[in-house]
DNA sequence: ATTAATAGAGAATATGATTCATTTTATTGC
DNA sequence: GCAATAAAATGAATCATATTCTCTATTAAT
């Protein structure tokens, strides 16, 4: 006997949200703003959603999972170990960090904001370093397995995949670049750098 | 034939700021409260100070080079490249960024923040690059130096610290944990990981 | 002492997230 | 179909806060 959250409305919200923090990020956007080209009340957002960080965090959570996916599912069909282990930090600290007009500069946003009075405690980069470093371990022989210590160096990656993402907007041509992933690869790999 | 801006109250300012910086955070500190603690109006900090971000640059700037200094210094100090080596790195990946509090997430919250409209350049990572960069340099052997891509790693470097500094607050026993120092320092020098 | 420029104060202003009181709407039991 | 009702949706507050505006007080040079 009551009325009821329409899932169509939460998808217009999200998509409209999804667009603005695109075009001008997630500090320029506004929650007016949203609601007038979702048309409807500013107030109105807050049925569905409690914050404005969380309705980046319904964005952003998926969206580097996804991305996650795309790069495990990718990766794995490269056979070399270097190559495969080239292309998966190119992923983490080019591709993603610069994709899309720098999109996930405003998760880091939204975080950053929020960290202060919220309580949240992110478990998007737990995941990611976990899904990281269970990739890298595909490209290490055995050997080099067992003397390497995968986990210290993900963390390592997660954290510079951090700072490329604040930063890809300074200076594009040196996130990720191809003699970073070069040096890591040897590095990682104990060819000589 | 006019009244002069003191520097002791400009002095005020930034010391008062830096402390509620430092307890309450960048965001969370008002410039009401500034003021108020500072025994000022609120429209008498933008007689010293254009905006809350050039309080926050006032502070941190300076600070962050002092802590290259230092770690500059004292890292001249040790003659084992190795040992030399981890020392600035464990500065870098974990003193400074869980220093007091996590202090220096206040200058990345600043800066997030302001990324947006201002045009801001910040030169302050440049700086820490190229010394840090250089401080690198001597912990390698002259074939070792050739052989290495200091730049690159050292830009990796950065980002990270990046990361680590935003996420100081988070998971501090990971903060440039002594195994990703270990680790890292093996890779740089060729040791095997 | 006079003057003129500027520091400094307090009252606006502007902006934006969030909340509140009220109205509308969709669902369910009759 | 029709009432009852709980929740969605609305528009008008509210609450912060950075910043600006207007006016007054100060002070350094003449």
């Amino acid at each position: 006997m009551v009325q009821v959250k329409k899932e169509a409305v939460r998808q217009r919200i999200i998509e409209t949200a999804d667009r603005l923090f695109h075009q001008k990020g997630f500090i320029a956007t506004t929650i007016g703003q949203i609601a007038k080209d979702a048309q409807m009340a500013g107030s109105a957002i807050y049925v569905y959603f409690p914050s404005k960080l969380d309705i980046a965090l319904a964005i952003f959570e998926p969206r580097i999972i996804a991305e996650m996916d795309v790069t495990e599912k990718a990766s794995m069909r490269i056979k070399d170990k270097r190559a495969r282990l080239a292309y998966i930090l190119k992923r983490l600290w080019h591709d993603i960090p610069l994709q899309n007009n720098n999109y996930f500069n405003n998760l880091i946003q939204a975080l950053v904001i929020s960290s202060n009075d919220e309580n949240y405690k992110p478990t998007i980069l737990l995941e990611i370093k976990t899904r990281i470093g269970a990739m890298i371990g595909t490209c290490l022989s055995p050997e080099r397995a067992a003397a390497f210590d995968i986990d210290a160096f993900t963390q390592l990656a997660v954290m510079a995949f951090d700072g490329f993402v604040i930063n890809g907007h300074l200076n594009p041509a040196e996130v990720g670049s191809d003699r970073i992933i070069d040096l890591t690869c040897s590095m990682i790999l104990g060819g000589d750098g």
